[in-house]
DNA sequence: ACCCCTGTTCGGCG
DNA sequence: CCGCCGAACAGGGG
């Protein structure tokens, strides 16, 4: 599910418990969702704190507690937050469930390929300082985008767009949406792209992030009727321009839908 | 029953 | 050692 955009509405949805202390907090240790993580500090630091602020990287979010508590979430496929009342029980994939006096604050995630992590100190976590550029920040520049290309020059374009370490963020939906925007083929080489093609996904790439963040980050209204997301997951699904059918294949490891007469290119081993 | 999936990680291989 | 690929993770939905 979650992308950029996508996470940004997520996170905001536990702002309701903001400034609240936590009273009680329930989670099942051995869950996948808490590998690496010690769930005995996180249920002992937390128990008594108060939810003071969150942040969203890419697909990553922060939660900042009192006590010098910091709570990371990734939400995987499937994970999602929400609010529920304050004595919600929980059913079989909520997680993990932070009680306050007036509401409970809930994480579900079935498929549990998201992951919660926990650190206590008096500075954020190093985990989360990784020196990813956020796509809309003046730090994703021509430069880094070229670089990043460059050193994976040898992969299909699709894959590198989908590299969270250069295009923070980003996932299946908007790649395909940078790819069509930009009009070059999904399984080109990362390497064999022209400084016009270039330049035109370094482009579309800070306006799809720019565009997602902004309209799904806020509420969920839905992202303009012409883009390519519309169309992608139906077997019918057309151009949003003329209307040509839309081709599928897995290239980079990945679903990929792409319109034949705006990205020609052809499927072959090198391009998966 | 069977196939598909908006993500990440890791082992194998060239 | 580097980089790419496919499988694995796990459950729900069509």
């Amino acid at each position: 599910m979650p992308e950029l955009g996508e996470v940004e509405w997520e996170r905001r949805k536990w702002n309701p418990g903001i400034g609240d202390k936590i009273r009680r907090v329930r989670l099942h240790h051995e869950k996948r969702i808490f590998r690496g993580t010690d769930t005995h500090a996180l249920v002992r630091h937390l128990e008594g704190s108060t939810l003071l602020i969150s942040e969203a990287r890419g697909k990553r979010m922060l939660f900042r507690f009192s006590k010098n508590s910091w709570l990371g979430i990734h939400l995987g496929m499937t994970g999602s937050l929400r609010v529920e009342g304050p004595a919600f029980i929980p059913e079989k994939h909520d997680h993990l469930v932070f009680y306050q006096a007036k509401r409970s604050l809930v994480l579900r995630d079935s498929r549990q390929f998201g992951r919660v992590r926990f650190h206590q100190g008096s500075t954020a976590p190093e985990w989360w300082r990784d020196g990813v550029p956020e796509i809309v920040s003046k730090d994703f520049g021509f430069a880094f985008f070229a670089r990043f290309l460059d050193r994976h020059r040898g992969a299909p374009i699709k894959a590198v767009l989908l590299r969270q370490e250069g295009f923070s963020g980003i996932g299946n939906w908007m790649a395909d949406e940078i790819l069509w925007r930009g009009q070059v083929f999904p399984g080109r080489v990362a390497g064999k792209l022209s400084d016009a093609e270039r330049k035109d996904l370094w482009r579309e790439t800070r306006l799809v992030a720019r565009q997602s963040l902004k309209i799904l980050g806020n509420d969920d209204t839905h992202l303009p009727k012409n883009w390519l997301i519309h169309e992608r997951w139906s077997s019918s699904g057309v151009c949003p321009k003329h209307r040509t059918p839309l081709r599928r294949a897995t290239i980079g490891g990945r679903t990929t839908a792409w319109c034949p007469k705006c990205q020609p290119g052809k499927v072959t081993r090198a391009s998966r």
